[in-house]
DNA sequence: ACCTGAACACCGTTCAAGT
DNA sequence: ACCTGAACACCGTTCAAGT
């Protein structure tokens, strides 16, 4: 009785996961995972139709049971507490943090994550339409971030070149007191833009000219 | 004397664009390339170091002479010209609409682009540092906007079942009546929240908590 | 009937062998 | 001295051959 009796999809996205963090997100490859597991490459299309199948279900996996903000708290600081969650869930695996950008995980475990983000919508007076606009922009912001952020390991030349080159304008700041690209203080204040955007929105701002 | 002489990186990225645009991203590689050529793909190398900075120049040259807003329209409005005109630019090639989604052009066509954004954000009252902070926030929204319309083409089954459960909620609209993921007027909107967002910083707002 | 693994058609890149 | 292309170490996936 061999052991791949035991070859879940679980045990899978658990082992692909690990292969991720381990040796970052190039080495989730359908062989090495299946080295991973002692198992033969072809016994994941078992259980996942293609690779792109299965690191959907491993970003959905990494995002799985995150705690959601304290439903007395403003809808504004609920809408933060929630992304930075998201945010600093998705940098615990920085090995698939590009895949989560690339992909953002919109499976069953982030169910009950837009349930928070309508709800604190919902709150700030937005109508559900613009809610789901709101939401998609909010994500789509989120994916770029999380991409920078994964990318931040070894610094972004061009960045740099880019913020020399704004600094360099009249009223130049000192150009090393700039936030890092992929730092949390950057997201927040992305962040804090959104949601600006959002509560005006609520307060009767329609929308597009 | 063999026509070899003639290749030049401009001639490459010409070609790369092509083969991009006909057959899409994963059509891009340094095989493929130097056959579009006729020349061996090592030639590629004697103009780049590797194969991501091949496509970092020609991202960059899919957003050459783009033409910049009128300098006398608000300052709202010439950023969002400014960023309508980038992701359109971006999505005539739609081959490599997601390249430039995973790493947007820093390089010198993109200096002007960066000029205009910093001027935009100047007359809205940022300081230099919020002004930095703050395109990167709009690239980030713009990239990752750029990877859904890139995506779009075949309409993601994910993204309907989250407006699905979203609409589902309380105060549910006809769902038919959202707008399409990565459609323009979905950018459009994620952007006003943006825009609406620096009009707010740059009456005082300062920045996070 | 089920699963395995050889084989196919690709990659990016190195490096030794040609001119 | 310069460039070419064979070779290396990989891919995802198909499919025929095994048990």
């Amino acid at each position: 009785m061999p052991r791949r009796a035991t070859l879940t999809t679980d045990a899978i996205t658990a082992a692909a996961l690990r292969v991720g963090d381990r040796e970052g997100p190039a080495a989730m490859s359908m062989r090495r995972i299946a080295n991973e597991l002692g198992c033969d490459p072809m016994a994941l299309y078992r259980h996942f139709p293609d690779r792109e199948a299965l690191l959907d279900a491993v970003a959905d996996r990494a995002l799985t049971g995150l705690p959601l903000p304290a439903p007395e708290l403003p809808w504004d600081e609920r809408l933060t507490e929630l992304f930075l969650a998201i945010r600093a869930a998705a940098l615990q695996h920085p090995g698939i943090a590009g895949h989560l950008a690339a992909r953002p995980p919109l499976g069953p475990s982030a169910r009950p994550l837009f349930g928070a983000m309508a709800s604190a919508l919902t709150e700030a007076g937005l109508s559900p339409e613009d809610g789901v606009r709101t939401v998609q922009a909010l994500v789509a912001y989120l994916s770029a971030a999380l991409a920078m952020a994964a990318r931040a390991g070894a610094p972004d030349e061009r960045w740099e070149q880019v913020k020399a080159a704004i600094s360099a304008l009249p009223g130049a700041p000192p150009g090393d007191a700039l936030p890092v690209t992929g730092s949390e203080e950057q997201f927040r204040y992305g962040l804090g833009l959104l949601v600006a955007g959002i509560r005006a929105a609520g307060h009767g701002d329609g929308g597009g000219g």
